[in-house]
DNA sequence: CCAAATTTAATAGTAATACTATCAAATAAT
DNA sequence: ATTATTTGATAGTATTACTATTAAATTTGG
């Protein structure tokens, strides 16, 4: 019964150290000023989202939002020095909410092999439904990332921005499914780069689903979670058995 | 004897109707002007891959391209209609350009295994060396492509233009190599996604090791090659032998 | 090889974008 | 209630992404 209490314990100071390291917490250098600390910044960021998702990044500007908010352009540069800034901001919002269902999710799983399933599932399927956070919809969200994040790091600064850590989040999200690999089958040779594939190539499947069909496997009936999944357990699983 | 001079007359004639194929030969939607018909024209494709190379593509202009090759931006219009367009153009002409080296350098190759080993080969190096074509660098090219290539397909109007065919070429390259995966293992259930995967993937694996080198195992000894030859021999040819 | 047709260069101009600056009005904090 | 901060409104700049026009240069066909 005292063990009992003790492990209770001990798990609940461990979630709560977790939970900690896991609030969504962005990179101040990404903002000149924190959305979340006024109703405006708020909105900026509703509307962003939904904006984004309509027009595309390309068509996407200020002067637009501005108006659909019925606020004023230069309100929004006070927040955001500019729309590529305002995207990394929505995408490491995105990763950090993503690390946390994963975090979350895999926490009482104790077999390593489950645990490596349950991250794949997580972090390949299709977000449906918004939930939890009052002003930002995880389901568009999801959508402008498979749409939009590559945009995010293939520019000319990704070198100083990446120095200046505005894809660290992506980068731990990577590390995590990662270390997940390592534990099932620690003599596999490339985790990191099967982990980075998965999540970035679970953004492309699932593009090509909508856009590219012809050259994908992937459909309503066939997900791009059980592509990867089969993957990941002919790679790592079955591998990892023998 | 005979027969030999009958079968080396039947491998001529399957080469040169490939090689007609084969020839780099891009959608004329793509452009107003055709640039190979013109001096001009080939010094706009030549300067723009160098200048995309440099500045990036969102840095570049057409009055910048102007200004180097000592011509007129409207001279420029007069053969691409906008810069997205001459993106589609020159990756089009890689991916036509890749699938003439894949379909030649497999063409000999009689073991369905041997094929596929090549075939990834050929699509995930790295390109080093300017080969044949005078005035397009196939170096720069393949940096180009693995820093812009998604820009062209991640936009508002990419199901209008795939209907154009303006991604054809890049499809048929991705359908080479699922045909080469299935012809070693016809019961894996996702050759498709694989060989899309494949391809980009590689294209991502590039990326990371120039720029986020701490999630991916590849790097100068390690290349992404290598990587997607373990990925290809456990998923389809150690599987395919069973 | 000369005239006609085509291509290119030069200039100008437009609408939109991506900002910056200024200042007044509204709101919140002490 | 006063002060500080935030927001809104307006204006303005440099650059981009084009289009239009016309003259000069080049190519081509008879």
């Amino acid at each position: 019964m005292i063990v009992l209490l003790l492990n209770l314990a001990r798990i609940r100071s461990y979630m709560e150290t977790l939970l900690k390291n896991l609030k969504v917490e962005i990179n101040d250098k990404i903002y000149v000023k924190d959305p979340e600390s006024s109703d405006l910044g708020k909105r900026i960021v509703k509307h962003s989202i939904e904006m984004i998702y309509e027009l595309g990044f390309e068509q996407f500007t200020f002067k637009k939002l501005g108006a659909a908010i019925k606020s004023n352009e230069s309100s929004i540069y006070r927040y955001f020095e500019n729309k590529h800034k305002l995207l990394l901001y929505l995408t490491s919002w995105y990763w950090s909410w993503l690390e946390y269902q994963l975090v979350l999710q895999t926490m009482i799983i104790t077999s390593p092999q489950d645990k490596l399933i349950k991250g794949v599932e997580i972090l390949t399927q299709e977000v449906t439904q918004d939930s939890s956070f009052s002003h930002i919809n995880e389901v568009l969200l999801n959508k402008i990332v498979i749409a939009e994040y590559s945009k995010s790091y293939l520019t000319k600064e990704v070198d100083k921005e990446n120095k200046d850590g505005y894809f660290a989040i992506y980068k731990r999200l990577v590390m995590r499914l990662k270390d997940l690999i390592v534990a099932v089958n620690g003599s596999y040779k490339f985790p990191s780069s099967l982990s980075s594939m998965i999540i970035d190539g679970a953004l492309h499947q699932h593009f090509l689903k909508e856009h590219f069909s012809g050259i994908t496997d992937c459909n309503k009936k066939i997900t791009p979670t059980s592509y990867f999944l089969d993957l990941v357990e002919q790679l790592i699983i079955n591998n990892g058995k023998k």
